[in-house]
DNA sequence: CCAATTATAGAACAAAGCGTTCGGAAACTT
DNA sequence: AAGTTTCCGAACGCTTTGTTCTATAATTGG
């Protein structure tokens, strides 16, 4: 093992690029005012990543991780079966929502590609399994994915039971008889 | 009317800025090579548009007005009932065809969020009309815009009719009985 | 405990873009 | 033909970027 300095290094800048994203968003943000915050020098950052942009690419991989880390994995549920549908659900929209700010910012501030993009691909991965067209499993897709970027742009108002119940019920009709 | 010059400078710009999205990508253009493309000054620029994304944003509203345009008022078609759907689809996709390679670029090179945001607006307002659920319709413009970015992405590979036919499928099931 | 390695800080640097301003030329209007 | 509007080209100041160099501090290993 090298060293848990390039972590805590790493860490640090990631955090301070979330806090002055949900401040003043993505646009309004310089390296030079990020690494202010952080307290990491400029020489340092450039070494570990690859600009604005390799920060936000890392911070929204690790939101995603996060959203789409298997929810099998979780202790004391039971992800199988009809309901599973929603119960997987409701739990990403859970770890989405442990970000909310930043990821509100993030999209609202004109750089939804990123955090779309990695939802759309972790996302898809998921249904896959579950459909037999591939086509059955975009359209699926792309009704979750709007579900949850909805839900972030109107702040988290609606519930996430109730969003997650309402999806696997228009998917049921989706997945047919 | 004041002068038909502005509009042409106008659309001159756009132009280019199409063409270039084409060759280089939204990022890889710099606003002096857009002006040099569409032979027009610097100065007459910025009292025009609000910088590179001013540009971007006129040619997706530009787009996008096409795209959502009332299908209705297209002369010939019976955009009702059931298959209407589908018609409507189709007639949306080959609207996107028009600007193909630009759309492209703009969803391939991190700015998709100018275009998604437009065409989900303009989605969105077209399909509530026919679903008597909010959600429902979110449901089904999420599944429509993933359609029309996937379609987008893969370079159009497929058949449009035959999207447009999948989705009016699997938009009747969730319309549900 | 000292030496070698590695991470970091700080400053200085060149390069690239941006957006604005100003005088003058060109085009349209009446 | 005079007046109004649009356009051009050049110049300017400013911000940000990413790199390089030197020196300091922390970690590792003998």
């Amino acid at each position: 093992m090298t060293d848990r300095r390039v972590a805590r290094t790493d860490a640090s800048v990631i955090g301070a690029f979330e806090r002055l994203l949900d401040e003043r968003g993505y646009a309004r943000m310089t390296v030079r005012e990020i690494l202010e915050a952080a307290d990491v020098g400029r020489a340092t950052f450039y070494a570990h990543f690859q600009g604005k942009e390799g920060v936000m690419t890392a911070f929204v991989a690790g939101v995603i991780d996060h959203v789409a880390a298997p929810a099998n994995a979780e202790p004391g549920h039971d992800f199988t079966g009809h309901e599973g549908v929603a119960a997987q659900v409701e739990h990403a929209l859970r770890h989405v929502h442990e970000h909310g700010h930043a990821v509100r910012a993030l999209l609202m501030g004109g750089c939804s590609s990123e955090f779309i993009g990695a939802l759309r691909e972790a996302v898809f991965e998921r249904i896959r399994k579950a459909t037999r067209d591939d086509y059955e499993a975009r359209f699926l897709t792309g009704a979750l994915v709007e579900t949850v970027v909805r839900w972030v742009e109107t702040d988290f108002a609606e519930d996430p039971q109730a969003l997650a119940t309402s999806y696997a019920a228009l998917a049921a009709g989706v997945l047919g008889p």
